[in-house]
DNA sequence: GCAAGGTC
């Protein structure tokens, strides 16, 4: 046996070098063992994993989806590999000669998971050394060292649970995907795929459009009328004063009655009835007060952040559920926040809020609120109803960033969740409601006001409405002045999209995925052309999935299949089934589900094709019978062409910014689709291309001056090539304001394509030439003007200066190369792709952006991103 | 190349 050292394994790098730190008292050293951290002190080694380190799949010669019928994967066997070499290599190395290891994993079933599968590495290369299990739910002090105290066992059968959803996803999500999207001949990188989660998912939003679609409207009349408290008494000498004190008394009130329930409605349905209403309330001069009620109501301050508590909150501040997870990945990373993966929204009782109150005080931000909050004579934080082991509730730690440490976005996220922290340590808010009832001439109004009497954490925690609305005292009898009355027609809505956050909190409300994949997942229909635009909308194609789904395999886009082996990997968690048990009858299931698909399985191919070109239809040829559709040019910039190609060879183009989305909206003209351009925060509608083509077509280039490259006053010794032909030098080329088919417009020359000289004008605002000539380069200046909006007009000068100034500008882009992963090449590409700076770089939309540019994909782009913070 | 779950 060899005295070897004491050996700790965690599931990430981050809780390694904390643990390091508190079992050694600070004196542990960082090392590195094959690229991976390894913390040392005494006898012991502390490692970080990077979560699974091996992974399930089927073995290599079930590769190729073409020579294997997707049947054959429901009995294949499934294999387990290392995924992260180095991290394996590392330790295997550590665990030969370790005389203990302590598995010290997420305390979570993924977490026994990992364990487990640290447990089979280690038993590889040391057959005998001990091996214990010790559980945490948050990485403090006294909780880790209690742990480690009192080692514990793995929990094999908690492992087999989480092994069991692996084995059920993998044959269940590979089958079914290979085979839709074998039956469509969609094989490349647009591959048709389902799964347990992304499935039910979905269906949600695709049922939702069916709801938005069979919706259908109803009109429905709503009645007002401004009342005003009689307030002559004492009229003071300034006339203005008078004029603000009656602002100040009057007040909006709403017709209201009761329907055949008794309840109170204020949605009047009949337009004859609601039109006699309103004759009636017209000519009233006064209502009489009815009833006044008053109540205070408590407003308890929120409870602590979880995960989808977060996205949330960040949501309602522009961010994506993507981009809040980046961020607040990387301030926890950089140790300004605890662990943004987490279920538990109940502070642990180790966490002391008078404490971590005090880290806030001398912070020019957040001293004061801290401050005011230590006043406090009791703190007490709010909980939720979830208490989990896993993680603590999101909070920052006590170390502070300074705002110079941060950019604008992570500022923004961490003042947010510091905020958080302070509300749920905050008193009540209190409000008071007054209800006012009057009757105009039969009629009953009310009016609802409500007044902030305490602020309490509103004080400290900005995002929620806390605005008020004024009704003023009055009194039971008393008359008020009808001042004006209002009849308003309205319709009812259909119901609205889910946006990302409510989508996240409705899987979580649902029991699908996970703190950590919900997010995930609605990034992932984005990527399968399931889904587009924000709120996300769902395809042709999502339609077609979720149609042949519900059809043949309903239990891949239903939340029951996650309820069931929910269940299912309980038991296997109590001992009471066993991993072979469940996978064995989950095979079997799918056996019948196989069964019905592949009778049908030309019909249902036949369908998600037909959806497939729908979503990229955008009207029928002019030319031809044929439909016109969105294709990718070689270079990869979009264009409209015909599908009956190449018999017809019909083409529109598209600009050269961003996505095309195909909108709802069609040209009355020629019956084409809207096209809206999807480029993050340069998304911009072009509306008809066949329009825009027409358009340019009939606008005349407008002569602005003399071509600098080939126009009068050029270079004058004229060098000619082999035939004698000028390749530079004068040839009466002119610069010309012009509108290209793709509706871009642009400086260029007349001469075109032989001279290819250009400069770029903005896409939006109408050009003005105006009798200002530039001096050096002898051009009229431009002025762009907005119609009738208020924006104001923009001077933008001579062209050539002003392009100048924009290259100019540009060179700054080499703080593209500061991102890790981009070099001079890719940010001259980023450059040509329209992303300059490091901030347009974090705001572009990942797909959009991918599609601009050669052999990059989406992911990279999320790379770069959080690269970026 | 398929899923979903960890993690970065």
């Amino acid at each position: 046996m060899s005295k070897g050292p004491e050996l700790i394994i965690t599931e990430k790098d981050n809780a390694a070098r904390r643990i390091a730190d508190i079992l050694s008292g600070e004196s542990a050293e960082s090392d590195r063992v094959n690229g991976v951290n390894v913390y040392k002190w005494g006898g012991k080694r502390c490692i970080g994993l990077s979560g699974h380190v091996v992974g399930v799949d089927f073995p290599p010669e079930y590769n190729d989806w073409r020579d294997v019928e997707p049947v054959e994967l429901i009995d294949a066997p499934i294999d387990k590999h290392p995924t992260q070499e180095n991290i394996v290599a590392a330790l295997r190395r550590l665990s030969r000669h370790a005389s203990r290891v302590v598995i010290a994993t997420d305390y979570d079933r993924e977490g026994e998971l990992i364990g487990k599968e640290a447990y089979e590495l280690v038993r590889e290369v040391n057959e005998d050394v001990p091996v214990d299990r010790v559980r945490f739910s948050s990485i403090t002090d006294r909780e880790v060292t209690e742990a480690f105290e009192n080692p514990d066992e793995l929990d094999f059968d908690l492992a087999a649970a989480g092994e069991a959803r692996q084995i059920v996803d993998l044959v269940w999500g590979a089958a079914l995907t290979r085979f839709l999207s074998l039956s469509a001949r969609q094989l490349g990188d647009d591959f048709i795929s389902v799964g347990r989660v992304q499935g039910p998912t979905l269906k949600l939003i695709v049922d939702r459009e069916r709801e938005i679609d069979a919706f259908d409207p109803e009109d429905y009349w709503e009645l007002f009328a401004d009342l005003q408290k009689d307030s002559t008494e004492e009229p003071s000498a300034d006339p203005r004063a008078d004029e603000s004190a009656r602002d100040e008394e009057s007040f909006e009130a709403q017709y209201f009655y009761l329907d055949e329930d008794g309840n109170e409605a204020e949605r009047v349905w009949d337009g004859e009835a609601a039109e006699e209403a309103y004759e009636t309330l017209r000519n009233v001069e006064t209502a009489t007060v009815t009833s006044v009620r008053r109540r205070t109501r408590t407003d308890d301050p929120p409870a602590p952040f979880n995960t989808t508590q977060f996205i949330r909150a960040a949501g309602s501040l522009g961010y994506s559920a993507q981009r809040a997870m980046s961020i607040a990945e990387d301030l926890y990373t950089a140790g300004y926040m605890t662990y943004p993966r987490t279920d538990n929204t109940v502070y642990p009782e180790d966490l002391d809020p008078r404490e971590l109150l005090d880290e806030f005080t001398a912070n020019r931000t957040f001293g004061e609120d801290a401050q005011t909050l230590l006043e406090q004579e009791e703190i007490e934080p709010t909980a939720g109803d979830e208490e989990t082991t896993d993680h603590p509730p999101i909070h920052p730690t006590g170390e502070l960033p300074s705002r110079a440490d941060l950019t604008e976005d992570e500022w923004e996220v961490y003042e947010l969740v510091v905020r958080r922290f302070f509300a749920t340590v905050a008193e009540s808010a209190k409000w008071e409601h007054l209800r006012v009832v009057a009757d105009a001439g039969g009629l009953s109004l009310k009016a609802n006001g409500k007044r902030l009497v305490k602020a309490g954490y509103h004080e400290v925690y900005p995002y929620f409405n806390s605005s008020e609305s004024f009704v003023p005292d009055v009194e039971e009898g008393e008359a008020l002045a009808v001042t004006d009355t209002e009849m308003e027609a309205k319709q009812t809505q259909p119901p609205r999209r889910y946006g990302q956050s409510r989508l996240i909190e409705t899987m979580e409300q649902m029991g699908i995925g996970t703190k950590a994949t919900r997010h995930d997942v609605i990034q992932k229909l984005y990527d399968r052309n399931y889904i587009e635009s924000d709120p996300p909308r769902p395809t042709r194609l999502a339609r077609a999935v979720v149609e042949a789904s519900e059809e043949f395999a309903e239990l891949i886009v239903s939340e029951e299949m996650t309820a069931q082996l929910e269940a299912d990997m309980q038991a296997i968690a109590r001992g009471e089934a066993t991993l072979d048990d469940v996978t064995e009858e989950s095979r079997e299931i799918l056996e019948d589900v196989f069964e019905g698909l592949m009778e049908s399985g030309e019909e249902v191919g036949k369908h998600l094709q037909k959806s497939l070109k729908a979503d990229k239809t955008v009207g029928t040829c002019p030319e031809s019978d044929h439909d016109l559709v969105i294709r990718k040019s070689r270079r990869g910039s979009y264009f409209i062409g015909c599908d009956g190609y190449p018999d017809c060879t019909y083409t529109l183009p598209l600009p050269s910014t961003g996505k095309p989305l195909i909108m709802d909206e069609e040209c009355e003209e020629h019956g084409l689709s809207h096209i809206k351009m999807l480029a993050g925060r340069k998304t911009f509608v072009h509306g008809c291309p066949l329009c825009k083509a027409e358009e340019a077509d009939e606008e005349e280039d407008l002569v602005i001056g003399a071509c600098p490259e080939c126009g009068e006053g050029a270079a004058s010794e004229t060098p000619r090539d082999g035939d004698g032909e000028a390749v530079e030098g004068e040839h009466g080329g002119e610069l010309a304001i012009k509108r290209l088919r793709s509706g871009s417009r642009l400086v260029g020359c007349t001469r075109y394509p032989d001279c290819d000289y250009s400069l770029p004008l903005p896409r939006r605002g109408d050009i003005e030439v105006t009798d200002e000539e530039c001096e050096e380069h002898d051009l009229p200046k431009i002025r762009i003007t907005y119609g009738d909006s208020d924006r104001e007009p923009w001077d933008l000068g001579c062209p050539i200066c002003n392009y100048r100034e924009y290259q100019a500008e540009q060179v700054d882009g080499s703080e593209l190369e500061s991102v890790k992963g981009i070099g001079e090449k890719t940010a001259e590409k980023l450059k040509a792709a329209g992303v300059e700076d490091v901030p347009s770089l974090k705001e572009a939309e990942p797909d959009a952006l991918a599609d601009l540019m050669d052999g990059v994909g989406p992911d990279t782009v999320r790379k770069w991103q959080s690269a970026a913070d």
